[in-house]
DNA sequence: TTGAAAGCGTTACCAC
DNA sequence: GTGGTAACGCTTTCAA
């Protein structure tokens, strides 16, 4: 049980120092390129090193330099291909820098987010990467003051946080502007979680847009859902169980069009033919459905990156601005002209 | 510039122990309950310490103990649904003992996975689990020398490496067999990488059920896919060019089966009249297809759930042994009786 | 019950 | 160039 002979402890930089017969800090400054090192003692060390296979203690080195060159990213959900997508940017955008993630998950829900912000200060993250949430304004205020943040999906903006969104509402009229282009006029609406911004823009891009073109709104067109597939489906069961008529469903969210679209299948209507169907997000997937989703595209890996490049810059690592490109339509096949 | 006043410099137990009027160790005592302290002084330090806003400092304490509470996992993409299911349930299995998840992606490729576990290891994380992917047997059992590791998809066993599995060879078997006896008897399959296990495994699977019920494999009928939409997309289309009768398509993970779905849609072969698909995983999404997916489902909440509580076993925190639901069959309508 | 002090593995300042 | 040493913020003997 004392035999842990197989198990390498270790190697500190202070053994090291002592195999090579020198002092730690001209070990520490070899490691760093910190000062010039004689050559004799250059290769007792590399040689030392490379047998004793020394790796320096990060922990150590973030104790001491008051860095741990990690940035703590707050989503709602590790199954989200939403969030998951801009996660991919974030990492792809400090990976280089030698910053790794901390993810935590705060699943919609503002109290346990203030958690897991707590706990990523307390793990002494470098900064804190928000990903849209329930965090009111101030609380992300309050936190900046702890730590640097940028936020995606909220305009809150002050010393050390940065905050920034997509225009969703005008995502949502571009949509709507296409469904009518293309003859629909009784449009219906499966809307988001109502306390959830974007989920409030797209649908004020809908009502703005059917208002503009002079369509009436009706009311019984207008059903919630909570963007999930699930509450879609329920969604427009409920549309057909009241007999409601209409040629096209304006989805808040892609995940919500899939319900949506499993709804018709079960009563054998077709889509496009019958019904069409317009989703929002624009996630992998929905190339790939049946019939491939027409769609508002995020451009969620650049947002990501984005939010990786605004973080280091905070951090003391400038990188280049960069333009998000815009919401924009993707036409695939789920809408038909009428 | 030189006014940071607005940004809370965190506190230090030293400062707590001087605004309290007693030594740093009898504030750690305090905080972590390890010895008795006077009620004035309990009173003193409770108030200063809410006033003052004292929040330990895990990297110190870290140093320290020489435990991070952090577990690192080694996933192949953020993307994966089938990974991030299991990600949550690992998260869900750590978190009430205080562990977070330090993630990073070896994207399939050797060389790239072991440099994220060594990045791991620098961060001195306490144990690292690893999501299949590419690395060698000896490879892991060189890392679980330097700590604890336990591997899903891998049958590496060693002292401080425990290496689990789902017996995918008996899921694919399922899943032929009841192709079989829904009277199939032209049965497609699309493979996943050569170089993965558990595509091998669900091939050998459908290769021994055929023999099993003396039906002659027709090596026409077996094309190669990559575990992606798009494989499985050009996988049918191969098959469709080349004239193969099939009745029914073993596609080797459900996003194969959700490209192989769309190629059929495309000539407007319907499913499952025309051609019966059945996947493997059971995604989430796999519910919301038109039609559902028929599948084979894999418990991945649970396999997550048992890395968790195995690791905790390894890290001193015992937890109850879990069994593992097997691989299932999930019948929903993309299967066809003939 | 409490305090002094050593130490976790680094870095960096100050001398030489 | 190089070594000694304090310090990062905490926990934990050892004494009192």
């Amino acid at each position: 049980m004392k035999n842990d002979a197989s198990f390498s402890s270790t190697t500190t930089l202070h053994q090291v120092a002592q195999a090579a017969g020198v002092s730690p800090a001209t070990v520490s400054r070899f490691l760093n390129g910190t000062a010039k090192v004689s050559d004799d003692k250059r290769k007792a060390l590399e040689r030392v090193i490379e047998e004793l296979n020394y790796k320096p203690n990060r922990l150590a080195q973030s104790l001491k330099m008051g860095s741990t060159r990690t940035i703590g990213v707050l989503t709602q959900s590790l199954e989200s291909g939403y969030f998951n997508r801009a996660m991919v940017g974030i990492e792809d955008a400090v990976k280089a820098s030698g910053y790794a993630l901390l993810i935590m998950s705060g699943h919609w829900h503002a109290d346990e987010e203030a958690e897991r912000v707590e706990l990523l200060i307390a793990r002494r993250v470098d900064g804190v990467a928000i990903l849209t949430g329930n965090l009111s304004d101030s609380q992300i205020l309050g936190f900046s003051k702890r730590v640097p943040i940028v936020a995606f999906g909220r305009q809150v903006a002050g010393e050390r946080v940065l905050g920034f969104s997509l225009d969703n509402y005008r995502g949502a009229c571009e949509a709507i502007e296409f469904l009518i282009n293309q003859g629909h006029r009784r449009i219906a609406m499966i809307t988001g979680p109502e306390d959830h911004e974007d989920a409030r823009a797209r649908l004020a891009g809908y009502r703005d847009t059917l208002a503009r073109h002079k369509i009436e709104l009706d009311p019984n067109l207008v059903v919630p859902g909570d963007f999930q597939e699930s509450g879609g489906l329920l969604a427009v069961n409920g549309l057909l169980a009241s007999n409601q008529r209409f040629t096209a469903i304006f989805a808040s969210n892609d995940l919500t069009a899939y319900g949506a679209r499993l709804a018709l299948y079960r009563r054998s209507i077709r889509v496009p033919d019958d019904i069409s169907i317009i989703g929002f997000d624009d996630l992998h997937s929905s190339m790939y459905t049946t019939p491939p989703l027409t769609t508002v595209r995020q451009p969620l890996y650049e947002v990501g990156m984005n939010i990786g490049h605004r973080m280091l810059d905070m951090l003391g690592h400038p990188q280049p601005p960069m333009d998000m490109p815009a919401l924009s339509l993707v036409v695939r096949e789920s809408v038909r002209r009428l």
